[in-house]
DNA sequence: TTGACACTATATCAGTTCGATATATATCGG
DNA sequence: CCGATATATATCGAACTGATATAGTGTCAA
């Protein structure tokens, strides 16, 4: 599976037209952001280039009250390419974790360090549910979005179910040094 | 937190000495493959580089068998550089997902094709699970291996439930198709 | 015995992507 | 009127991946 941010592109754009700008803060807010992520520096060139291999069409639109913006749209081409990227064995997973790491090497970190980053990953995972939870009110949820959808609740509410219990542990064992 | 490959290798080398080759094949199969990655395209400018700044030393060991090595070790101005990097709130955690991705935009894809993925997924999954219980049983299990190994664990557990589930719901929907 | 393959080991490099920054326009609150 | 925020596009250095090169050693079947 070609998956790079071209790909990535002619996905978003496969539901509807959107600006390069659009793209970024949909890839954020939207389905996609459960399992993906990029950057302005890697769109707009991509977008650049799949136009001018006649992928996607483009179309400036004046905006009163905002900046004027390229408008893309994907072609029949461009939905061939993406349908072919796609049907392809996708690639293993691929999971970055700062924080598994500090707890990793938890014995070079002071417990209130270490706390803090319970907490902040704690945070981090519910502000995630909550998007999801989100995305299903508002995006008419169709198979694939409710497919994605359930897998990264899953997956969430396990992740937060093991910290909050692995917290509770290190709150308790600090307690009990604290009394020695 | 300076979440790089420099970093990364100090982490590795904290628990002891070992070259290049040891230190990725390490992060293949040891407790870090839950969470991080990298290549030897990284790790051996990083190595290098660390050593230039005083936090590795290095030492040439002859091999009988196999071709020679570098020995690193790590230093205490190592072990400082090291403690300071993850002594600061951790990033947002990473996850890229091909297989999601293929799942969203299913309208582009057949049936087998998604089976196919679905069940190339499980295969990594469980492969994952395989390796973090190998983890617990050869590596002596200190509270941050613990921890790492439950965490993937729980996370890991989760996506094989709803991924089996939606493996059956699937099968159930294409036989109920080919029916009519 | 030789050729294919796999493993150990280091190194380099083109291509991809990130993160920061620059530039411009417009709105809104103080 | 100034500063902050949002919209919008673009560029660029730094980091990283994935592929490739190089080279020594072991194994095993044709």
């Amino acid at each position: 599976m070609t998956m790079n941010v071209r790909t990535l592109c002619l996905g978003f754009l496969s539901t509807g037209e959107a600006s390069g700008y659009e793209i970024k803060k949909g890839i954020e807010d939207g389905m996609f952001s459960h399992f993906i992520d990029a950057s302005f520096g890697s769109i707009y060139p991509a977008l650049t280039q799949l136009t001018a291999e006649g992928l996607l069409t483009v179309r400036a639109e004046e905006q009163t009250g905002k900046p004027d913006k390229k408008v893309y749209a994907i072609t029949e081409n461009g939905r061939k390419a993406l349908a072919r990227a796609i049907s392809v064995l996708p690639a293993k997973d691929k999971f970055k974790s700062e924080f598994l790491f500090q707890m990793l090497l938890h014995q070079f970190i002071t417990p209130d360090v270490m706390l803090a980053a319970i907490d902040k990953q704690l945070n981090d995972l519910r502000q995630d549910l909550a998007r999801i939870a989100e995305c299903r009110c508002s995006e008419q949820p169709h198979a694939g979005a409710r497919f994605v959808a359930d897998y990264g609740e899953a997956v969430l509410t396990a992740s937060v179910r093991c910290l909050e219990e692995k917290r509770r542990e290190l709150v308790r064992q600090t307690a009990a040094q604290a009394a020695e």
